[in-house]
DNA sequence: ACTGTATATTTCCACTGTAAATATAAGTGC
DNA sequence: GCACTTATATTTACAGTGGAAATATACAGT
């Protein structure tokens, strides 16, 4: 895959993480194992060991990255919507619309099982995305009983939503897409049709 | 573990499953080898194909064994309260508390990585799940636009909330008591107080 | 008792991630 | 330009994994 002639790669991190993403969508998460993704750059599979410790610190540094484009894709269609209901579903369906793009990169980012979440460069990337639902759901009317920390509440509602209809469109119980359509669920419906129409206060 | 005389195990399938489980509840999913639950109960790494073909069959079998209990745990909490936002509650509560107690089990059962979702036997023990979230979103007052198939709609809904949640939990991301907390989330809310409260029709 | 089938074992293989020792290159001080 | 240190990459070896194939054992039906 690689040629280089020095002994020396150059940019062997940014070239790991990237060939780690392009295994995910080929191959997906069986698929992203060290040996492979070193084969893929045409390093030793050993090599990676000097940048990121171990596999599961180049898992953490890949969907560090991946964090960095799902932030950027829900902000890119946030920007470009007018209206405060149509940022909120930009950026409903901008989450969505990356986790069935990226099913394997995705579940990567989400999963305690390859990432280590302690780590500061990936906490400030996942940082990153929930800025963007919070950013839409500052003002959200839905909290009837007026409880304290009402706009926590409401982010937290909203990303449990969002996050939940993603997941469960990508594990196949919300029917249509995923590997296998649960027969109850029926055929999926747009994360924007499922979403209550609170408005806003103020 | 096993101290069995004969050659023939005689019930090694359920055996196997009980292992499995156990084994997720001592060591997680990455110590759910092969040859660790053959192991644990007493057989070689290959008996258990004769009844699961593969890893991945008996991993879609324990997950099967999990949405019962899973399904059994929330219809016991709805069984025993009384009123409609009461059961709504209970349900709730069963579904996140059934994530954070048996965290690793209920990764396993949505996770395509290890479980065929289109056996049947899962597919049946999935929907018993479903069946509950279901019943108490019936008539749930949400969809102030009357779109088409409201039902499905809420149903899809709740359970996107409620496993959004319990997913976002699991991974830390909710703060508190993941993995490590993002700090931006702040401390976890209660499931029923992130719940926008939309009363029932009729 | 004989035969066929289900169940479990043994052996082997390709593959995995990691550790340790080694090789090569780059940077630093003089 | 030279010596020394550090960073980067390779080689080798090892314990672990799941699966395939051949073999052994027990059970069920006749």
């Amino acid at each position: 895959m690689s040629d280089r002639t020095s002994y020396h790669h150059g940019d062997l991190k940014n070239a790991l993480i990237d060939a780690g993403i392009q295994i995910l969508e080929t191959e997906g998460l069986p698929g992203l194992s060290l040996r492979a993704i070193a084969a893929a750059v045409g390093v030793s599979h050993t090599a990676p060991k000097n940048h990121f410790g171990s596999l599961r610190g180049l898992h953490t540094a890949i969907a560090t990255t991946g964090f960095g484009r799902h932030a950027a894709l829900m902000r890119q269609g946030v920007d470009a919507a007018s209206g405060k209901k149509a940022r909120q579903h930009a950026a409903m369906h901008g989450y969505v619309g990356f986790a069935l793009t990226n099913p394997h990169l995705f579940e990567l980012m989400f999963s305690p099982l390859y990432c280590d979440f302690s780590d500061p460069a990936l906490q400030q990337a996942a940082q990153q995305s929930y800025a963007v639902l919070a950013g839409i759901s500052s003002g959200l009317d839905w909290d009837k009983a007026h409880l304290p920390e009402a706009q926590k509440r409401a982010e937290m509602m909203l990303w449990s939503l969002v996050h939940g209809y993603a997941k469960l469109r990508l594990s196949g119980q919300l029917g249509g897409d995923g590997p296998v359509g649960n027969s109850a669920a029926g055929q999926p419906f747009d994360i924007a049709d499922i979403m209550p129409d609170f408005g806003y206060q103020i």
